[in-house]
DNA sequence: TTTTATCATCGTAATATTGCAATATTACAT
DNA sequence: ATGTAATATTGCAATATTACGATGATAAAA
């Protein structure tokens, strides 16, 4: 096949999975890092940033988005993208909850 | 294209995608959950539990292993598969210092 | 109004991932 | 040695992801 079996996990094996796959491209991952360095931010400062094109930029900001990574204030032409905080801060909590009840004595 | 253009990133953000990578199908997410909640575990066990064939989860630990997540010890014919705590920790300590890092005050 | 700048979407090619059947390998028991 | 059980590897089909050029949409500027 290809595509994942969704529908044998819990809800929360799945989430914890759609999460981390947020993380799971470097781009992604510099992205967040970058916007996080700025006061605020405009998608084209991104693509001078990483070196990818815009309409890949564009895509993977798609994704942080529909994630709830992200808060955009359209200022003009431009738009000012931001870290959701509480949305990332509640991503860091369901983390650290998994990798703390998955820590267990073994062998 | 279709292939991450790894070269462009700096190592911590290629780490951090390849660390979420692991955790980025519910499968895996599944088997560690698995593997955590028993004393030790072999393979044929979490084939029953998860619901995939054996070369799938065969596979599956393979990509957790190379990630070094795994202490196998050999019972006989079977695998005792064993989480590898110390670098599980390693890797919650890296998620931990990439969310401190990025969160930071923003429009 | 026309131009220009910025960002989103669409279409498409290249590559990666997922999943399984078939097969190979390994280790033990007989 | 042979058989058997457990796990790994291979090969392949289906699907997903990544990346970019072309094209749209929108809003400020000229």
């Amino acid at each position: 096949m290809g595509a994942s079996k969704l529908d044998i996990y819990t809800p929360e094996i799945n989430d914890m999975a759609t999460i981390a796959k947020v993380f799971a491209h470097p781009a992604r991952v510099a992205i967040l890092q970058y916007i996080s360095k700025q006061e605020g931010c405009i998608c084209n400062d991104i693509v001078d940033e990483i070196g990818l094109s815009q309409p890949t930029i564009s895509q993977h900001l798609k994704v942080i988005n529909e994630a709830g990574l992200l808060k955009g204030n359209f200022v003009g032409k431009s738009i000012c993208y931001c870290l959701n905080i509480n949305r990332f801060q509640e991503f860091q909590e369901l983390f650290n909850s998994f990798f703390n009840k998955t820590k267990s004595n073994c062998c």
